[in-house]
RNA sequence: GGGUCUAUGGCGCAGCCAGGUAGCGCUCAGGACUCUUAAUCCUGCUGUCGUGGGUUCGAAUCCCUCUAGACCCGCCA
């Protein structure tokens, strides 16, 4: 790493960002070189990008990065991955002096193979037809594709991702790759062949790698394309029975001749189509999924060889596999989507899952990794505000890492200061026992400890999100056991009298469970032990008796006596 | 058949893709503190960083081998 000083970290040095997160930019002390960018893999992979652009002579006054949307189902967190990650290359771009910007591309004219669990039946009637074509099952969209697109682009535009909207179906329309589709399916055989080579698929040595969609019965797949007229720039084919996704489709036996130029609609094969949409567009970079790892070998391949045009600079990512460490169905059932995360975790705590590493597969659930990842931000907050954590000190690579992680889960916008630290699962506790006028309660609770100095709309945002959380995980915690001898059942006979007495004052209160402890000889710490065990399902929690005042003495009492009774 | 990922204290994991003292959370055990702010603090669980090689002054980290598990692709897109 002896050559990262040159005309890219010129540039990235001249760029003037917040002022802090550069401050990492010093020479680690083994001498491999200097920090780019921010440090994470972001900014190495841009930084790559950028000297293979220029190895490659191209123009880099506008770097286009691409992420594709899936439309035929129910886009779950690893397509808003795709485009997130797509967005902080472009966000490394700018940090090191390029203009860049994200086109999300919807790949609406796919056609719909399997009906997703959940969604009504009726819709197997439209199999094989582009997903821009049918109908919207929940009729608030102009169709399927388009209901399933914007879920996606609502997660993007719910955490601050901007991008420019492109759809394979106007895409077509306009005869934007007509050009590239032409020079495809002139070399076609040579591409059959190389397919068949490079991933043993045979397909496309039998047939042309371009679906057009029937005029007679609007499928797709079904029309095979049996000959391409290269004068006329059009495709003839013919609407025959085929399989799909292990189910036999029928086509409509329909004959015809679809042009490419966009009079007629049609797309091509996947095998070939990136291809296709990166010499269009211009794109420079795109990531993608190791399920398509296949398709976007022989792209590059179709890219270099028959559109003469470099394939853009790639980075492969694993699936998101739930916790069963099964990929993440994109059946209505089990589907994590960035609006399922955004009831429990905020924006930057989603793009900091997404931007802490691209590399190895994870599992992710909902309830594990929004709170570590909320509780994560805050401790990078820290270290970005100057609350160094000690291991870090020695080491300018990874503080600079650290803090470069923080900028880029605000996306590159950080805020002036940092906001109030509340642990992720305090909140949830507290909102566990406030659940009515939840939000003042628990900021007074949090106040009263001096965990926040004063209210503020980001607690109160926390506040909601634990409280969602609670709600949604809530552990039975009165399960646990708790030893009761004698002296605790005494103990807690006695707490429970006290507390139906009703007039304590939260010292009374405090003192009363102590002394009640002492005169029927349990140990104090046992008592107080299982009186959290009883009231919140856990060995600790705040000091009993202004937490007991507060949620009220004759409801305490009453779990105390079905507990111990 | 092809490919990718994973393997780190009792449990769960981070660190790996930019090599530099093996870390975090939880649990458990013991101790300090004669009522506890969500208490806090101390100690311990003696980690062959899956195996075997290689590169290096130095490897959990980079390269190769092997083992086990998971996932993806297999003529769908």
């Amino acid at each position: 790493m002896t050559d990262t000083r040159d005309a890219a970290k010129a540039t990235a040095e001249g760029s003037r960002d917040d002022g802090r997160g550069s401050g990492g930019n010093s020479s680690s002390r083994d001498g491999s070189g200097d920090v780019i960018g921010h440090g994470t893999w972001l900014d190495k992979l841009a930084y790559e990008l950028v000297r293979r652009e220029e190895s490659l002579g191209r123009d880099t006054g506008m770097i286009i990065v691409e992420s594709g949307l899936g439309a035929s189902g129910i886009p779950h967190i690893g397509s808003l991955g795709d485009a997130a990650r797509a967005y902080g290359v472009k966000l490394a771009l700018g940090n090191l002096g390029y203009d860049s910007k994200l086109v999300a591309y919807s790949d609406d004219l796919d056609g719909l193979r399997k009906v997703p669990d959940g969604l009504p039946a009726s819709l197997e009637e439209h199999l094989a037809r582009p997903v821009s074509l049918i109908p919207d099952p929940f009729s608030c969209h102009d169709s399927y594709g388009a209901h399933m697109s914007s879920i996606l682009l609502d997660g993007l535009d719910r955490v601050g991702i901007e991008y420019e909207f492109r759809r394979a179906y106007d895409t077509y329309r306009q005869g934007l790759l007509r050009d590239q589709i032409h020079a495809i399916l002139c070399r076609s055989a040579e591409i059959g062949e190389k397919i068949a080579e490079m991933v043993g698929q045979s397909k496309y040595q039998m047939s042309l790698p371009y679906f057009p969609v029937c005029e007679s019965c609007s499928r797709l797949y079904t029309a095979q394309a049996v000959s391409y007229d290269e004068s006329a720039r059009a495709v003839s084919y013919e609407c025959r029975d085929t399989q799909m996704a292990g189910r036999a489709i029928s086509g409509c036996g329909h004959s015809g001749c679809a042009k490419i130029d966009g009079g007629s609609l049609g797309k091509l094969a996947w095998k070939v189509e990136f291809a296709a949409r990166w010499a269009a567009f211009d794109v420079r970079f795109e990531a993608y999924g190791k399920d398509i790892m296949d398709s976007v070998r022989v792209n590059d391949w179709v890219a270099e060889h028959v559109l003469g045009y470099a394939p853009p600079h790639h980075a492969k990512y694993e699936m998101f596999l739930d916790k069963g460490g099964k990929k993440i169905s994109k059946s209505a059932g089990n589907v994590l989507t960035a609006q399922r995360w955004l009831e429990f975790g905020s924006p930057q705590s989603i793009l900091l899952l997404l931007y802490k590493r691209i590399a190895g597969a994870r599992e992710l659930g909902i309830r594990e990794d929004v709170p570590s990842l909320m509780d994560e931000f805050n401790e990078l907050e820290d270290v970005y505000f100057g609350r160094v954590r000690k291991e870090l000190r020695g080491n300018p690579a990874k503080l600079a890492k650290a803090r470069g992680l923080y900028l880029y889960a605000n996306l590159l916008r950080p805020p002036e200061r940092p906001g109030a630290h509340v642990g992720y699962m305090l909140a949830a506790k507290l909102a566990r026992v406030y659940r009515t006028d939840r939000a003042r309660r628990v900021v007074e609770k949090l106040l009263e400890y001096g965990t926040i100095p004063e209210p503020s709309p980001e607690v109160e945002e926390l506040v909601r999100l634990a409280g969602n959380y609670a709600d949604e995980f809530d552990e039975e915690g009165g399960s646990a056991e708790i030893a009761v001898d004698d002296n605790m059942r005494a103990a807690l006979g006695s707490i429970a009298r006290m507390l139906d007495s009703g007039r304590g004052t939260p010292d009374d209160i405090q003192t009363g469970i102590y002394d009640a402890a002492k005169s029927c000889g349990a140990q104090p710490k046992d008592v107080f032990a299982a009186l959290y065990q009883i009231i919140l399902g856990s060995r600790r929690g705040p000091r009993l008796g202004p937490f007991i005042a507060d949620i009220g003495e004759a409801r305490v009492s009453k779990m105390i006596t079905e507990r111990v009774s």
